[in-house]
RNA sequence: GGUCUCGUAGCUCAGCUGGAUAGAGCAGCUGACUUCUAAUCAGCAGGCCGCAGGUUCGAAUCCUGCCGGGAUCACCA
């Protein structure tokens, strides 16, 4: 069946007649042949031509005879230039949809091979946005392209829940709060929390400002000032550390960070609670995306590991400590900087946690493969880790990977939480919904359904279209996002492929009753059948290609290439009153592959299938 | 300034490890619903693929330099 590798046997046989010393791994293969010309699929014969000694024209015309008499498939052949165009015959098209037909799975092959992939992993002190939305749908769509490929797979996030910032809201709510909780106040955890982290941060601002207005304020500016830096600008940057080290509100918090630690009983309970119903916000908005983890670490439970790989990394020199007591590592060999990896305190940093966790996950999981899905702002600190590993000579080090994402910006530049231009995520996903059913109810079909399951198709296809619209942009790729186009649904759009979908349904749903009989079999096979035919063959391949880059986006390209192609043969070609019950059932079957691979495609982005629409 | 990354139609993006005259969608303009769901299809128009060199049969793709956007270079995470 495979057409590609008799070709390329073919070849070898043929060139291993007359030269021995031939590699033809490197060689392109088959490609489909392109529009405007005769043919199915094409092979370029340039690289052939210093074996073959002849013009590109003689070459492919030899070439094209022998695969024609040594590969039944292969009916016919012309060549224009270099390029040799091979024609396939009937029995080609109609036992590769047989046997299309018989394949029970479109899952690669499985392997043994476990991958941990991460994503997500959100501070705990405000909601979720469409920055984490991009990284939740690109974390969750690689781990089902991977789980396609074979892999098993373990997904998991680190959640950061302490810390300073944590420490804000818990302190806002503690003077602000009034034992307000989400249920008393109507509203969803995380946004509740959220909420106080903002009244910390506008109490804090108004805090500062008064402190400004002081006389230890200007001294502190006439002491501290750069050359011909205004107040305005000193402040700016003086404010970090006003935080740390003039700030009433500021020092409370500290304090509070520091209670934390010493494990105060009320601290900790307050922490809980908090963080509670922030878990309840995220795993609300994870179940509407659809999204779901194995495992989950915390960062209170992992803050303090790699501590003692460090300790023994530096016995064994591979770090050194610096005069103030801080330990580094030296990673210029590698191009890349000194880096710290504890403080001189002994505290640990982001990268001492890093190191830790990734020995707990293996431990844990065996996974020797892990992938974190993190925006391209740390690419850094990423290249970092993975080299800290492999100088700690780990099993896993190898196989760690940074699937790094470019940031969401919208039309009007950068998000940003202080200008309230921050899209949060509950709000989108709400709205693309409601955007669905108003488009939805300008249409003029009627679907005789009840209100419930009408709900459901707007659900579909509210969240399709915007999940497709996210994952169909290669991720390393920054995202200009407008949330008018994210809505949209014709065209390159996850609605469109919907449709295709549901045409398919809506077909299978008519055909079911006729009794089809084919004994005569089908040759007059269309082009855009022969299209679609093409495409379904590649599908291994685009799995294949897509899960080794880590990228759900060529998914979603292929999706969209397929449907295009099915909605061109749905115009052109009629199904249920095709001539011969044959060419129905051909059609009938051709349309059902489709959707099986629409559908698998889909479920790798994440996006369901509504039956109807 | 160093490093990384991106630059393709008015806008948003494809273009696989180099292959034929660079493709889609949106927006604009034309057409096609008594016929399997028009969330569809067909057509028109729109391009110095950032710029300049190089590699070769052949470059949007690979290499070098430059220009422009972004990220990063903390005892922050």
């Amino acid at each position: 069946m495979d057409l590609q590798k008799s070709v390329i046997e073919a070849l070898h046989t043929y060139f291993n007649d007359q030269r021995n010393d031939l590699d033809l791994t490197s060689m392109s293969g088959l490609s489909p042949t392109r529009k405007e010309f005769e043919g199915d699929y094409t092979l370029v014969v340039f690289p052939f031509l210093k074996w073959t000694g002849k013009s590109p024209e003689e070459s492919a015309k030899m070439i094209g005879d022998y695969l024609v008499d040594s590969i039944d498939d292969i009916a016919s052949f012309n060549v224009i230039k270099g390029f040799l165009n091979l024609e396939l015959s009937t029995e080609f098209w109609t036992s590769a949809l047989h046997k299309l037909l018989e394949k029970e799975k479109l899952d690669l092959a499985a392997k043994e091979e476990k991958i941990l992939v991460e994503f997500s992993s959100p501070n705990t002190n405000k909601p979720l946005h469409l920055g984490h939305i991009r990284n939740i749908l690109l974390g969750a769509s690689t781990s089902s392209l991977l789980q396609a490929g074979g892999y098993q797979v373990i997904n998991t996030q680190i959640i950061n829940d302490r810390g300073i910032a944590v420490c804000k809201s818990m302190l806002a709510w503690q003077k602000f709060g009034n034992e307000a909780t989400p249920s008393s106040s109507g509203q969803k955890g995380d946004h509740f929390v959220g909420h106080y982290y903002v009244l910390f941060e506008n109490k804090f601002k108004e805090e500062y400002k008064e402190w400004q207005t002081k006389e230890t304020a200007s001294k502190v500016y006439q002491l501290q000032r750069k050359e011909g830096e205004n107040e305005e600008a000193f402040f700016k940057r003086f404010k970090n550390e006003y935080f740390n080290t003039h700030s009433a509100l500021g020092l409370e918090a500290k304090e509070m960070l520091q209670q934390w630690e010493n494990n105060d009983t009320e601290v900790r309970a307050l922490w809980s609670k908090m963080n509670q119903w922030v878990y309840d916000g995220f795993n609300s908005t994870y179940d509407k995306l659809g999204v779901y983890f194995d495992t989950l670490y915390y960062e209170s439970d992992t803050y303090l590991l790699g501590k003692d790989m460090i300790q023994k990394g530096l016995a064994e020199k591979l770090f050194f400590q610096k005069d103030d007591g801080s330990t580094w590592i030296d990673l210029e060999d590698v191009g890349l900087d000194h880096k710290l990896v504890l403080r001189s305190d002994g505290t640990s940093v982001y990268m001492t946690q890093d190191i830790g966790t990734a020995e707990l996950r293996f431990k844990d999981h065996g996974a020797k493969k892990m992938i974190y899905t993190v925006a391209n702002e740390q690419d850094y600190h990423f290249k970092a880790l993975f080299e800290i590993c492999k100088k700690l000579n780990k099993p896993y080090a190898e196989g760690l990977y940074h699937l790094s994402y470019g940031m969401v910006d919208l039309p009007s530049g950068k998000m940003k939480s202080r200008e309230g231009t921050v899209v949060d995520a509950d709000d989108l996903i709400q709205e693309v919904i409601d955007e669905a059913k108003r488009n939805s109810l300008e249409r003029e079909v009627q679907l005789e359904i009840s209100e419930e399951a009408q709900n459901e198709i707007y659900r579909k296809v509210g969240l399709g279209a915007l999940k497709y619209f996210i994952l169909k942009i290669n991720p390393k790729k920054r995202i200009v996002f407008d949330p008018k186009e994210s809505v949209d649904m014709q065209g390159d759009t996850g609605p469109y492929i919907q449709n295709a979908y549901v045409r398919i349904k809506s077909v299978e749903r008519r055909l079911k009753s006729q009794d089809l009989k084919a004994e005569d079999s089908y040759t007059a096979i269309e082009e855009v059948e022969k299209e679609i035919l093409q495409l379904l063959l590649s599908y291994p391949l685009v799995l294949e290609e897509a899960s080794s880059n880590y990228d759900p986006s060529e998914i979603a390209a292929y999706s969209y290439k397929l449907a295009k192609s099915y909605h061109k043969f749905y115009h052109d070609i009629r199904i249920l009153k095709a001539d011969t019950d044959a060419a129905k059932l051909f059609r009938l079957n051709l349309s059902s592959q489709v959707a099986k691979h629409l559908k698998h495609a889909f479920n790798i982005l994440g996006i369901e299938m509504p039956e109807k629409m």
